[in-house]
DNA sequence: ATAGGGTTAG
């Protein structure tokens, strides 16, 4: 015979926190908690919170429940907290935290992790991030290993340098665990993947066990380095470790492999894998991209199995861009709302820009942007810029420059590409004023730097040579291949650079961009950080014929393969 | 009852 028994505030709260998002069987509960008195208990009310936060009720219904309860607990602030991290209304937790420390409420460690992850992504959030690391030093809950590692990761991913996140890090002193490590691991993937490589072996030499989150996380790093050899061997790993069926993991693999420069080994993964989700076809569809190989995207794409979402037709749109397939990239924009029902957003409309201006449709660009539902970015801007320098539409540059400016203010490619517009256009004297006022407002351009793989060793060249050890022979290799190539019909692309200096030392400059030396070092597959100028691109061309062989760059935007004088982006990039 | 790390850049 069964025995009824009342139920007590522990099985109330038990089925609430066990209806997770379900909203229908989360309201049923509460419906008759409120019947039975329940309501008021504070297990009861903590529960719903977090029912409600995670369901399509929301952050506000979550706060009736709290502002409704008579009692309260640190549990129930936490939730709260939580719970509004997870709605993303940052502003909200951040707000109750200081009522909570204002008023001398205790908290916890389950307080500040939470309080840590909504500064991610957060405006000021590097500030906040700060102050609130004092105060967990000085607490005490520095030395907890979930609070340092979410301060790691909202350190990593507001910006903050990567030294500080391992110096916290380093401080939890023996008591690492698989997630404080894949943490830190992640703050070196993508500014220094050398660097987390290094950690990762150092991981495995202590014997701790890597998990998929691990894995996925190193092979971001791989993704960063100029070949596939490393993401193979991690690769190798996953496989022994048994993860071979692992979606993400495959998925990560396609990515890095692809950044590696070999689309032939992305797509080898592609079809090997069990069953595929929506990243593993975007991911290929990006690779695809990447290399401008447009064709190949677009017959990919006719064979998704998969539903399609908004990172489907950015990476489609790039590819038509990329492969200046303009007809069908059109038609795609058109499609994905259309067909699909995916709204444009930002990253859409710039591809878009990219794939009009690149076509000559400079004006249809121009009146795109004016038609945006929303406010267009620094992306969208730059873009139209970019095709303005190619098509040498300078007024309508002037005015893409300065939305850039006010948009980015930091950002100098709007300075750069200005100044290269009036140097083309031999306005030498507007050229020099862009440049010096980028100056006076301390906007850095990143240095130019680009890598090389020769055997097991990595080779960094900056512009102008002089760091590397074996730079004299380098420089007079350049030297020699200059030489062959102006015989070729090689003219440096004096008016690019600075105009404040002689000639001929303008030319020199030239010669000794990053990857004129590392090409001149070895002739191999060259990565470079930012994107490839109109000389070295020519330069490239020409030394493919010389030396006749493929010449593969990676700069910040694409992949260019340099064959017979020819380029894979056909001279738009 | 609440609590740290995962895959797709342009």
């Amino acid at each position: 015979m069964l025995i009824w028994h009342q139920p007590t505030e522990f099985a109330f709260a038990s089925v609430i926190s066990a209806c997770g998002g379900d909203d229908n069987c989360g309201r049923q509960v509460h419906a008759l908690a409120l019947k039975t008195s329940f309501d008021s208990c504070v297990y009861v009310g903590n529960a719903l919170i977090m029912m409600y936060c995670k369901s399509c009720g929301g952050a506000d219904e979550a706060w009736n429940v709290y502002e409704a309860m008579g009692f309260r607990n640190l549990v129930s602030w936490n939730s709260m907290i939580a719970g509004f991290q997870v709605c993303g209304c940052g502003n909200r937790a951040l707000e109750l935290f200081s009522q909570m420390h204002v008023g001398g409420i205790r908290f916890d460690r389950a307080t500040l992790v939470s309080i840590f992850s909504c500064l991610c992504g957060m405006g000021d959030g590097l500030e906040c991030c700060f102050q609130l690391q004092c105060l967990t030093i000085k607490t005490g809950f520095i030395l907890k290993i979930e609070v340092a590692t979410a301060l790691v990761k909202a350190y990593s991913s507001l910006g903050g340098e990567v030294s500080d996140c391992y110096r916290i890090f380093l401080e939890l002193d023996g008591r690492q665990d698989v997630v404080s490590w894949t943490g830190i691991i992640a703050a070196f993937a993508e500014r220094d993947p050398k660097k987390a490589l290094v950690i990762f072996r150092q991981f495995l030499r202590e014997c701790l066990a890597p998990d998929r989150h691990m894995f996925s996380i190193v092979l971001k790093a791989c993704a960063g380095l100029a070949t596939e050899r490393h993401a193979l061997t991690v690769q190798s790993h996953v496989l022994k470790v048994g993860f071979e069926d692992d979606i993400v993991l495959a998925n990560a693999l396609i990515h890095a492999c692809a950044r590696c420069g070999s689309v032939a080994l992305s797509k080898q993964v592609f079809d090997k894998m069990g069953s595929r989700d929506t990243v593993s076809w975007n991911s290929m569809l990006k690779a695809y991209a990447m290399h401008g190989q447009g064709k190949e995207a677009l017959l990919l794409f006719s064979q998704m199995d998969a539903q399609p979402d908004g990172a489907t037709f950015v990476a489609l749109l790039s590819a038509c861009s990329h492969a200046g397939m303009a007809e069908e990239g059109a038609k795609i924009f058109e499609t994905m709302s259309n067909n699909h029902g995916i709204v444009p957003q930002l990253d859409h409309y710039a591809c878009m820009v990219d794939i009009l201006g690149r076509a000559g449709q400079i004006s249809e660009a121009k009146e795109l942007i004016d038609k945006m539902p929303m406010e267009p970015d620094s992306v969208v801007w730059s873009a139209l810029l970019g095709s303005c320098r190619k098509h040498g539409e300078t007024k309508l540059a002037k005015l893409a420059a300065v939305k850039l400016k006010e948009l980015d203010p930091n950002n100098s490619l709007g300075y750069v590409l200005m100044s290269n517009i009036f140097c083309t256009d031999g306005r030498f004297n507007e050229a020099r004023l862009i440049r010096r006022e980028m100056e006076g407002k301390i906007v850095r351009k990143e240095p130019g730097l680009s890598w090389i793989e020769v055997g097991n060793q990595v080779h960094e060249f900056a512009s102008g040579g002089q760091q590397h050890p074996e730079k004299e022979a380098i420089c007079a290799r350049l030297e020699e291949l200059v030489r062959r190539l102006k015989d070729l019909g090689y003219v440096p692309q004096i008016s690019l650079a600075l105009h404040d200096i002689e000639d001929e030392h303008k030319e020199e400059q030239l010669y000794y961009h990053s990857e004129k030396l590392a090409l001149a070092f070895a002739l191999m597959n060259i990565m470079k950080n930012i994107r490839i100028c109109v000389d070295c691109h020519n330069f490239m061309k020409l030394a493919s014929e010389l030396v006749d062989m493929e010449i593969v760059v990676r700069d910040s935007n694409r992949f260019h393969h340099f064959k017979a004088k020819v380029c894979s982006c056909n001279d738009y990039w």
